[in-house]
DNA sequence: GAATACGCAA
DNA sequence: ATAGATGCGTATTC
């Protein structure tokens, strides 16, 4: 259909290009079969042909801005919002493939089982996850490269240098990169033999690569040193002024030659190493029969590549691992490592700078050659196993017989304690936890007692009320953040504590929820606690902040992210269906809405009697259903407010400790507590396997690791297993308000992880539902009259210095009609694949603008308190200055 | 000495 | 930029 149009688009865009790729055509030979049925395209048109075959991302976001522009003229149709988003979206589909459409090419005749499309131009890799080899690639593509978007059918990830980086720290090297990417390229779907698949990204991976892994930060005698094999390397980074001065000079006793430059020992050598807790029978037996005569298959095929033949070590994980073993060994057969000694309080500012340097330092902890520091007799139970993607992750941490340090990244439930203690119990050193709540500092403990052998002599707790130590020379300490931060306000105890943890070297430190922590913090924890090896656990690697990029140099790259879907499949978490459930604002809530203060509209769209009406019926619903349901609300007035009309339980920070318990227990055991309310104090660290429904009435702004996080607390419900089991998920959402904004941005992350959000418009039955709260207009009036009580009181007792303005109450000013539509004009729609399927039905453009002008126009009456509020107000603004 | 309340930090 | 929650330490009460 589009033959001009590419006729018009290609020339202007493509020869350049073309020149240059098939110059660089060099050593990687591809399988373009002679066989190949070729399309009997124009021969004009052929020449024509743009690059492989993938979404113009960059068309999409211009056709986004275009229609972001042209939203203006746009006639606000009288069809349903739904119907039009959905039209909308539809436009915006299409047009993405304007640019390039090739629907008028021809398909190889195995393109079933080239599942990979690979973009030249910004190193994003679609694959298709349906295919049959799909579980193969994407075990090398989490390695390589960093998971944009996995929604059911389409994945989406993307080159980048850090995801390179974590690549080369688990232990590939350049060309195995390359080599993989080539085979992976045998499988990318190109369209006729004459186009040539870019070297670009070859490049890329060339460039980026050569200098990763080069450089080492390693911990001896309590000193750390840059390591390298590379002299010329260490030179290099000494020549940078930050490096330089925080290099100490160390007075060698011995003087040869090398040692006025640089110590030189010689590199450890590799050994068996076996994770506890993997089945070992299991793996021998699959190494007796090897793949290595059978038929090559698809799955072989990846494997072949990287040359697993050869005899390798009795440990048999995913190829990747193999991988790593075997270029371990040809790498580190002869070599020598040189170093040079650095300052410990500046080891945060040279990681920092070897990072831009692109000579990012990996850190790894030879653990079983330190014979200075004392063992800690801990392992696995004996029937504890851990599960096949624990030890995946694992094996990428332990992947060369040392410890590395990095993130892993697993859903809440997964186990990732299970996976700190395993690592502990393979390491088998002193050990630091540090956890951001006292509470589960105690779950920490009570875990490590649980799948460990350790005693309890042995394992010490540090907070505000227990400060123990360990007996012996090793042992574990669980802690928190806070208490190892802090510098001042030391209690005297805790300075004696302290000393204790900061004295001595730690074999591995285990951060929990690394997400959540400021990197300030971090950075006074990485810089006064020396350990030899770092493991950062999390389940949403995501923030609204920039400061994730930190955490790449100061615990090290991400090492494994589990796909959240996948672990659903497999029964290791629970099945999840997702609504938002849109509830229209009453004309008297929506009214106020519009003429009030920004900042006070959360109560209103919270308070909204059709979305309470919404949370009665799904709770209803669901407790017939025999569920046991969790209602978050991050506003505390609108929590107590539901729970006490709908006559259930409520916890939230005010909460005491012995009724927080009693609460949990009830909502666990008793049949007649079903549902209960949590504000944010759920959401981390309370453990409730019996919730199985999850209903959210408001929430935090955007923030999407909240949702995640809350998502996460119904994945462990004990009756995952169940045949056909569902947990269910819902956003309540007041229509046309901000929140519709906030709760698109909040999904994303849920969205990229594969879950797909279903928009109901209409709870069928409610109407029929008896007793239902605020059925009359008479209640709806009453309630929103407290609603404005309540919000006024409120924000005074909050510091409420949004003052300056010296407007009279009652009126409505211009001020606050430009604010209207600001926030509407938002459009729920983002430059990726999340928009082609998860989030496609989630778009979102408000457009009754106009009928929004003409109600925020009419002025509401006011209540006679608030003048008089108002008017003190500005008395006593008046009066402060 | 345990429970509780307050201030402060990030 | 906002609100809510947490943790630590100290002071107070029974």
């Amino acid at each position: 259909m589009s033959e001009k149009r590419i006729a018009e688009v290609g020339p202007s865009d493509y020869p350049a290009k073309r020149a240059r790729t098939d110059e660089d055509q060099e050593d990687i030979v591809i399988d373009y079969n002679e066989e190949d049925a070729i399309p009997p395209s124009p021969p004009e048109e052929a020449n024509l042909v743009p690059r492989g075959a993938t979404i113009n991302f960059s068309a999409l976001t211009r056709k986004l801005a275009e229609a972001r522009r042209a939203k203006d003229t746009e006639p606000p149709a009288n069809l349903s919002s739904l119907e039009q988003h959905r039209r909308h979206q539809d436009s915006l589909v299409s047009h993405i493939f304007m640019d390039q459409d090739f629907s008028w090419l021809h398909l190889k005749p195995d393109h079933a089982s080239r599942p990979l499309w690979i973009s030249p131009e910004d190193g994003h890799i679609i694959l298709e996850a349906f295919s049959p080899i799909a579980e193969q690639a994407q075990d090398f593509l989490t390695a390589i490269s960093e998971p944009v978007s996995r929604p059911a059918f389409i994945h989406e990830y993307k080159l980048t240098s850090y995801s390179l980086y974590a690549a080369v720290s688990v232990g590939l090297q350049t060309e195995d990169i390359i080599e993989v990417r080539a085979l992976l390229r045998l499988r990318v779907r190109t369209f006729s033999r004459k186009v040539p698949v870019p070297d670009s990204i070859t490049a890329f991976i060339r460039e980026r690569t050569l200098s990763y892994g080069k450089v080492k930060l390693v911990l001896k005698h309590n000193k750390y040193f840059v390591e390298s094999s590379h002299p010329e390397t260490l030179q290099l980074l000494l020549k940078d002024r930050v490096i330089r001065e925080a290099r100490l000079m160390t007075v060698q006793a011995d003087n040869s030659i090398k040692a006025a430059t640089f110590t030189t020992s010689k590199a450890p050598v590799k050994g068996n190493l076996v994770i506890p807790g993997t089945a070992k029978e299991a793996e021998k037996k699959k190494d007796d029969g090897k793949p290595a005569t059978a038929a090559p298959t698809d799955a072989d095929l990846f494997t072949s590549v990287v040359g697993v033949e050869g005899g390798l070590p009795t440990l048999s994980l995913s190829p990747i691992l193999m991988v790593n073993f075997l270029v371990d060994e040809i790498e580190e057969d002869d070599e020598n490592v040189h170093a040079f000694e650095i300052n410990d309080a500046k080891i945060d500012d040279v990681k920092k700078r070897c990072n831009e340097l692109e000579y990012p330092m990996l850190e790894e902890y030879d653990f079983r050659n330190d014979t200075v520091n004392a063992n800690l007799e801990i392992d696995l139970k004996p029937a504890t196993i851990i599960r096949p993607y624990q030890e995946t992750s694992l094996s990428k941490m332990f992947g060369n017989g040392r410890a590395r340090s990095g993130i892993i990244v697993l859903p809440c439930g997964a186990g990732k304690t299970l996976v700190g203690i395993t690592a502990a119990c393979t390491i088998k050193k002193s050990c630091l936890v540090l956890c951001t709540s006292s509470v589960s500092v105690m779950q920490w403990k009570q875990q490590f007692m649980q799948w460990s052998n350790v005693t309890d002599k042995q394992i010490a707790v540090f907070t505000a009320d227990e400060k123990e130590r360990f007996a012996g020379p090793s042992g574990i300490v669980v802690s928190t953040y806070s208490m190892v931060a802090n510098t001042h306000n030391r209690s005297h105890e805790s300075k004696k504590m302290m000393e204790f943890l900061t004295s001595r070297e730690w074999g591995f430190i285990l951060l929990d929820e690394v997400h959540v922590v400021p990197a300030a913090m971090f950075r006074r924890v990485v810089t006064t606690i020396k350990a030899h090896s770092k493991l950062g656990l999390t389940a949403t690697l995501v923030r609204e902040d920039d400061k994730i990029a930190d955490l790449n140099y100061m615990i090290g790259p991400k090492l494994y992210e589990a796909n959240w879907m996948d672990l659903a499949a497999k029964g290791h978490i629970a099945n999840v269906q997702c609504a938002e459930v849109w509830c229209p604002m009453t004309p008297e809530f929506y009214r106020q809405y519009l003429r009030i203060q920004n900042r006070k509209r959360m109560l209103l769209y919270c308070m909204n009697p059709n979305k309470f009406q919404a949370c009665q019926f799904l709770i209803k619903y669901h407790e017939d259903r025999g569920d046991k349901v969790i209602v978050f609300s991050d506003n505390v007035y609108a929590l107590e407010a539901y729970a006490k009309r709908l006559g259930k339980l409520y916890i939230h920070g005010g909460t005491g400790q012995v009724e927080r318990m009693r609460i949990l227990s009830w909502f666990q055991h008793s049949p007649q507590v079903n549902t209960i309310f949590l504000s944010k104090v759920g959401d981390t660290s309370i453990d409730l396997p019996e919730a199985t429904c999850l209903i959210q009435i408001s929430s935090h702004f955007g923030s999407r690791r909240q949702e995640a996080q809350r998502l996460g607390r119904i994945l462990r419900a004990k009756r995952r297993n169940d045949e056909g089991f569902n947990a269910f998920f819902y956003s309540l959402v007041s229509k046309d308000t901000q929140e519709m904004f906030y709760s698109t941005k909040r999904q994303q992350f849920l969205i990229d992880q594969g879950y797909a959000f279903k928009v109901i418009t209409h709870l069928d039955g409610l109407d029929k539902m008896e007793d239902l709260v605020y059925r009359t207009r008479d209640e709806q009036i009453e309630l929103v009259q407290s609603v404005l009580l309540a919000s006024e009181s409120e924000a005074d007792l909050g510091s409420d210095v949004r003052g300056g303005e010296g407007d009279l109450a009652g009126t409505v000013t211009s001020k606050d009609f430009g604010r209207v539509p600001r926030m509407p004009g938002t459009q729920r729609t983002t430059g990726s694949l999340q928009a082609l399927s998860g989030g496609a039905h989630m778009s979102y453009v408000e457009q009754n603008k106009s009928a929004n002008k003409k109600l925020a126009r009419e002025q509401a009456p006011r209540h006679k308190l608030f003048a008089k509020r108002e008017k003190e107000k500005a008395a006593a603004r008046k009066a402060a200055r």
